[in-house]
DNA sequence: GATTATTTTGACAACGATGTCCAGTCGTAG
DNA sequence: CTACGACTGGACATCGTTGTCAAAATAATC
């Protein structure tokens, strides 16, 4: 900047000016600051204006998101970019990898970078370690999963409603043998599916103690074993609920390989690609990314702008798909 | 930092060399510094510190991929994260969205945050824009596609062999009205897997000119409205090379429409989740995107350390995966 | 105990920008 | 011709940190 000023001829002040569009600068100086700014191609540097300008703002937001390369991880960084973008702030993205220390370390260089705003998918036991941030007016927004320990805004799917929907589709379909493959216990969002799917199935009269319930299962493999095991035991059942989209590939595998395909009904949490091409189409509890990213970015942008009201938990309606597997009905 | 400083009754700077972990500090102060610090959670700020700091470097860098939302994005993002962040160093991510006026946007904001490095997918006709950054020693690598008017290292999938790969395996096994079906044709990769392709033909002895080739399909719809007319003109092609993922859903979804799915064979270029699902199985020619994201993260490290050689071209190669489709065989 | 070598420490300027505030310049009206 | 406000421009301190360098404290040596 001293630089283009002294080609331009001016104080160091005005190119600040002009480079900002602060109002009292005649054509004139503007017009030989910018050409001296062209010539030396002379780029503004945010972070030394960010360390004296008002509110320090770095223009930039962390992001941390169960794993930037799952694609439900994606959508929501792509509409946060969007919605984001659009202000000229720039998000720092980073996974999670449901590492509770992971996450206090990412937490912590994106503090160390003076982000402007934090948007987390946790997996701490409690978010309380951010009070100090928060409460010096740090805006927080949970993104997919609630804050424990600490209140702040958060979007969420309606998961607990979502995993009832699956479960009365299947009952109404005269499924009275349901089984429920769900995602590790730490984490909150399978423990609400959970506890939708079968306090639904308590409401229609269908005894809970007796509906198998194999948990923990985080990865494809572990869930088509789970999978198996429970179709080949004795009394299988006639309708399968999985938590989440690599549990639901495991069982389609798992149906696939005993031929059930066709016969055993399965509903899964979570839209994918080429949920309609697989055979049959698989039935679906969609939740919806983009919008999810699209309100949690607004909030922050609201907090950022200085809303004061007190946070609030914003839940985004999951959506039933029905393409097949989940209307197949039970075995006469 | 002057808080701390006051609260252990230290100088700053000594605050500055514990925080550092710099040697030259007794264990006495080093704990009185580290104590106040903890009471006052402290948190360095690196954005202050690399305005002074040798080199400036931010421990920050600039990732432009074809869009964070989609899977090959994804997960060249995650390579980049895992071998980045072990040297401390945070990513901004950015979708690039084929548009070369936001290409320019996006590095512009990158540089304005100054980032030890870019990493690029290019759009635009030529990236001579970045040279005075690049020739100020800013590290750069381009991914998946190879620079123009600009020399720099660059890591990208053998697009030619791999198309070439594709259309060999459908030759040899008996095929001999193959088709051709493309993604936009201002994207380098979409011309190389088309030129590959077309080139393997004519080595093969099949006259190129009477090959259908339909380009410029962008999304899934249009790639089935294409391959719907192709397979219901006269003369169909037998076997059809889809150059991307979309193209090839597109594909997929002409197939099976027409209930040809068995009979008209299938290769697409990029892996895909499920595609062993699918009825048949999807041959494609496999990229590899986390090597991709590995090595480009490896040489901008090497070139953020210093590394002076000249610019060079990484190319990873392509795996085809026989899965069912592509091995279809043409009518007799 | 004096002197030197070594370690530990802090004062200060600087990085690149912006906020504050004051000094010119100019046009216009009295 | 003077006075006054509006506009324009620049000097300077400052943000939080680190590099430089010299001072102070401590240890080692004779």
């Amino acid at each position: 900047m001293r630089h283009v000023a002294a080609l331009a001829g001016v104080g160091i002040k005005t190119v600040s000016r002009v480079i900002n569009d602060e109002p009292g600068v005649s054509e004139a100086t503007r017009s030989k600051v910018l050409n001296a700014s062209q010539q030396l191609n002379y780029q503004l540097d945010m972070a030394a204006g960010s360390l004296r300008r008002a509110g320090r703002r770095t223009l930039s937001v962390g992001l941390l998101l169960p794993s930037v390369s799952n694609p439900f991880s994606g959508e929501i960084n792509r509409a946060m970019e969007d919605a984001l973008g659009a202000r000229g702030i720039a998000v720092f993205a980073a996974s999670l990898d449901d590492d509770p220390q992971r996450e206090k370390a990412i937490v912590a260089a994106f503090l160390g970078r003076r982000v402007d705003g934090l948007i987390l998918t946790p997996i701490t036991r409690s978010q309380a370690y951010v009070i100090p941030e928060h409460s010096r007016d740090l805006p927080l927004v949970f993104i997919d999963r609630e804050p424990v320990g600490i209140e702040a805004d958060a979007v969420v799917t309606d998961n607990a409603t979502g995993a009832a929907k699956a479960a009365r589709h299947l009952i109404s379909r005269g499924h009275s043998r349901l089984a429920y493959l769900g995602d590790r216990t730490d984490i909150q969002t399978a423990r609400e599916r959970r506890r939708g799917f079968i306090e639904e199935l308590g409401r229609q009269g269908i005894p809970t103690s007796t509906v198998p319930v194999r948990e923990n299962l985080h990865d494809e493999e572990s869930a088509r074993l789970a999978a198996l095991e429970l179709l080949t035991a004795t009394e299988p059942p006639t309708a399968i609920f999985s938590s989440q989209n690599l549990v639901t590939f495991g069982a389609m595998r798992a149906l696939r390989e005993l031929g059930l395909s066709k016969r055993v009904a399965l509903i899964g949490f979570d839209d994918f690609t080429l949920a309609d091409m697989m055979d049959p189409g698989v039935t679906v509890i969609a939740q919806h990314p983009e919008r999810i990213g699209k309100l949690a970015a607004e909030r922050l942008l609201a907090r950022i702008d200085g809303d004061k009201q007190s946070p609030h938990t914003y839940v985004v309606p999951s959506e039933l798909i029905q393409r097949g597997s989940g209307e197949l009905l039970p075995p006469a």
